[in-house]
Formats: structure tokens, sequence, C-alpha cells
DNA sequence: CCGCTTTGGTGACTTGGTCACAGAAGCCGC
DNA sequence: GCGGCTTCTGTGACCAAGTCACCAAAGCGG
């Protein structure tokens, strides 16, 4: 039942997400280089029934702190200890956030905001309008209509997996509202 | 920033809900007696902007741990530990859980689901439509359609500020699709 | 070049959310 | 009891989002 180690994230990134009955999928959180896996460890290790799933997206590198030492090191290190817990509110506050856009943000805005997320800065981005669906948690052809409106409105082109940001400030606009 | 307590629930539940910015609302989780309100101190203080609120259902006793007696708590007593960190992983799950029938599951579905939930075995429930769309995060209009439908199908009868449960067995059927 | 898979586009339809009301039920002071 | 509030519920029109059933075009592997 307990999970034998709990991972910290040293490089690269994992994709957590969730799958439903359905099929649907749906993107919760993304675990960087330099947070913990903590608390997802601790999901898996309460024994609980998680129905999610932790997806590498690059080559990564972790450490696996054994249970023992992880309980050593929350027992003797205030720093640590620190650590952890603010990782734990952190991850909470960001799941109530995503609560928040799924069950009240309109899908043009919450699309708009995701491509201004992914792409970094870059004015270009590789990513297929199914994969664009399930960080959102909605179905391809909502994604497909409100890229094609994007498009019409001279906002971004596009080609087969990849969207181009061409005008980034209606965007950021948009994502605003 | 730091919260000076950290509250431990002996009697009574709180409900905690987010707004929106357009004002909806949603019921995230309950804390019940007996289970720690460690998570909810925990996001407050780690000084993130929290848009959640606490509301108190019922006239309620807790225990408050000062910052320090819970640090040295953790730091010593390996069963607190221990339930604190259940705690948490059990929220989170919660979080997914909810998230998963926030994006994917049908109204009626969550709505019968609800009804079971709050009804605890009674018959009849004292509720409005605009508390139970504030459940289901959703608006009032649908709530009442739905009901309505249930109405005409005989599972429930309805009069202000109240709904009672006829056919238990069919509402049952339906949260079970 | 030829099938096959993946990706994207479309129309029709259902469900859910918004808006603007209106009517009915309780509540309060008189 | 009787107006005048406030709260709760019902309703129709409309818009946004999700579902279903396709089709077409772009890559891919032989």
């Amino acid at each position: 039942k307990r999970a034998e180690n709990l991972l910290l994230m040293l490089k690269g990134s994992v994709r957590v997400q969730q799958v439903s009955d359905a099929g649907r999928e749906i993107v919760l959180f993304r675990i960087q280089a330099g947070e913990s896996c903590v608390l997802t460890a601790a999901c898996l290790l309460a024994g609980q029934a998680y129905a999610a799933e932790g997806i590498a997206e690059t080559d990564i590198e972790a450490v696996a702190i054994p249970q023992e030492v992880f309980d050593d090191l929350v027992a003797r290190a205030p720093a640590f200890r620190n650590f952890v817990f603010s990782a734990y509110s952190k991850r909470m506050t960001d799941l109530f956030f995503l609560i928040d856009e799924i069950a009240f943000q309109r899908m043009d805005i919450r699309l708009a905001q995701k491509l201004l997320d992914l792409s970094q800065g870059q004015d270009s981005l590789r990513i297929t309008h199914q994969q664009l669906s399930v960080e959102l948690g909605t179905a391809r052809e909502v994604v497909s209509r409100q890229l094609l409106e994007f498009q019409r409105r001279g906002w971004v082109a596009q080609a087969r997996g990849v969207v181009m940001i061409l005008d980034r400030n209606h965007l950021i606009h948009l994502a605003a509202t």
C-alpha cells in the first residue's frame, strides 16, 4: 500500500492527468524540475484509488527518497518540512484555481490563456488540437472551432500539428477578460 | 503571512467554497468533525491568494493548535505526522474526483448524487434550488429545470425550500450511470 | 504510388449557462 | 387581516459547449 519512494524532480517535467470513464482526459498539473512529487506520492501511498496518471514530457532526472529518509527529514529538518508543506499548499491552491476555470470560465478565454502559456514567448507552437483539448478538458471539436475563429480574426495561423501566434496582443487581451 | 493557528475540528462541519469573479460559487469540500483543517490552514499560511471561504454549517467546536506546537508534533509524533499527510492526500484525491465530475459528468446525474448524498437517508431535504446550484457549481435555473424533470417522472416532490425523495431507487439508478 | 493512420473540418443536435422576467410564498409591521 | 418586502421558483429565448457521425487532407511506411 505504501509507495516505496518519494520522488524529487531534478530535470524535466511530468504531466499529471486524469482519464474519465468516458475516455476523456484532462491535465491536472505539471511537476517541474526542483519541485517535489511528494504529494503525488502521498496520494499514492495513502492507498486512495487514483485515476490520475503521470506522463513524462521530457527526459527526466529525479532522486528517489526512501520512505524512512523522508520521514526522518520531515522530523528533523524544519527547512525540509517547510518545503514539503509549501509544495502541498501550492498544489492545493492550483487545484482550486483549476476548478474555478473549468466550472466558470469560457472556453475561448481558456484556450487563449493556454496558447500563451504553452508558447513560452515563441511564435510557433507544436501541438495538435487533440492535445489542446486534453489540456483544457474539453472535446477536440471545440478546440478546432475556437482556433478557426482565432484564425478568422487573424490572431493565429495553423498548420498540421502547429499553431502560430500572429497577434499576441489580441490573445493577451482576450485572456485577461 | 503565516496563520497563527491550525484548527482541528471537534464537532460540527465547515463548508469550504469558492466564489468566481462573476459571482458564481461552488462547494469544494467539507471539513467534518475529527478532520483537520490543517490543509486549509496550510493554504492560507503559504501566503497564497485564496478566493476560497470557509462557512460554518452548524455550531462548531475546534481546538486551535499554535504553529509551534504543530511543528513540534509533526517533528516528534510519527502518528500525528501520518494523520496530517493522510488528510492532505485525502483532500487531494477528493479534489481530483471533483474536477472529474465537473468536467465530464452530466448535471442530471450529479444532481441525483447530490440529493442522495445530502438526504442522508431521510425522505425530505431542506434546501433551496439556489443552494443546490452552489453545491454543484451550476446555475439556479439548471437545478430548477432538472428538479422539474425529476418531479415529472415522480422521483421527487417539491415545496418551497424542500425537496422530497419519492423514488429513491430510480435516483440511485440514475446516479450510478 | 498505394493504402493506412493521424489530424483537422463540418453540420445537426443535445445539454448546459445566461438573461430577463413574472408569479407565488413567506415575513414583517401595522 | 392587510399591504409591502424579500425570497424562492418557473419560463422562454438565446448563446455556448459537448456529442455524434461523418469526410477530407496530410503524413507515413512499404
